[in-house]
DNA sequence: GTCTATAGGAAGATAGAC
DNA sequence: GTCTATCTTCCTATAGAC
């Protein structure tokens, strides 16, 4: 076992994250990835010997832990519902740099690799993000259907922002975005839960 | 020249779109726009002289073409708008067959070729949709500011509802999401312009 | 655990027959 | 205008030295 500056597998993975945000899983070849971590090829073989699709995965899951630890566990908790909401949009400004970098769920839900070896993922991150935000939305007195409703459309509203945040070359649109969030969510002025 | 049952040219750009929009600029490998054509690659390239990217810029125009002749015009008309609403709506669930099919503004603007050559043409295409947008948005009362905000809304829940759609494997998103656009951008009962 | 070197194949692109 | 055949480059992946 060397010792010297070997990167740290946090890092390993922030490195591999970074590229398959903002190239795709096609997008990322070998050499992107080599770039943004450091490692040769061989290297990055050595600790993913299933190749690119495992470093996928694992990103993928280094995300879901992510979301689970940073999004999900605070938007479940028993503070005010205001102060969750609050506390998931600081996370997000912070995951997504303020609207630089994409959403891997975005970027990964292509990959033609046999219709999807990540879609099983994807789909249960989206499902646990919308039933998170569904809870809050219900503690703040919605019913169950309007909680639901009004969850799917800030998910769907932080994927769109972020598509046209690039598409346009600014990140003003996720910004406004992450501010109107609480209004999503929360019920509007005046009406009160029993 | 060759009769015989050659691909017509409409035929040609619908077969590279489909590739394009499932698949993304780097996943639109020669063989699967083969395959989605019929035409060898060296037939590709006999009308595309400068290869894949050429392709992709057609298509984009293509698209562009599209939406301002099947969008955009019928949005900046006379007719009331509700009706200017409804029209884009049936467009749109044609356009995106239900959900099923990804948005090209969203697939080709990753692309790592150099920081986007299809860049300019999806910020154009962008603007100019939430413009047009925006003058239903007056047309039925609205300032300019709501008008602007909620036509940004309206394309951001359009780009979010089908990144969602994928990502959950169902169309409901999408489909929901088309049915929402009027009350998107229409003022809310009672609420009448001066 | 990391590297250099290279295998093996798929990718984008071209030449030239028909 | 379309094809088969080929070229070159890049990519994923492996072998083996250190």
């Amino acid at each position: 076992m060397g010792r010297k500056a070997e990167i740290s597998q946090e890092e390993l993975i922030a490195g591999l994250s970074r590229v398959f945000r903002d190239a795709g899983y096609e997008g990322a070849s070998l050499s992107l990835l080599e770039a943004a971590t450091g490692l040769k090829k061989a290297s990055l073989y050595h600790r993913f010997p299933k190749g690119k699709e495992q470093m996928a995965n694992e990103v993928l899951e280094s995300a879901q832990q992510w979301l689970e630890e940073q999004v999900l566990r605070p938007l479940h908790g028993s503070a005010p519902p205001k102060a969750r909401i609050d506390a998931m949009v600081k996370r997000l400004d912070q995951f997504y740099s303020g609207g630089k970098q994409a959403c891997l769920l975005n970027m990964l839900s292509s990959s033609r690799i046999h219709e999807g070896p990540f879609s099983k993922s994807i789909r249960k991150m989206f499902e646990a993000w919308v039933d998170a935000l569904s809870a809050v939305a219900r503690d703040a007195g919605a019913d169950a259907k309007t909680a639901q409703w009004k969850s799917q459309r800030v998910i769907m509203l932080l994927q769109g922002s972020l598509v046209y945040s690039r598409g346009i070359g600014s990140t003003q649109p996720f910004r406004r975005f992450l501010k109107s969030i609480p209004s999503e969510l929360l019920p509007s002025e005046g009406v009160a839960a029993s």
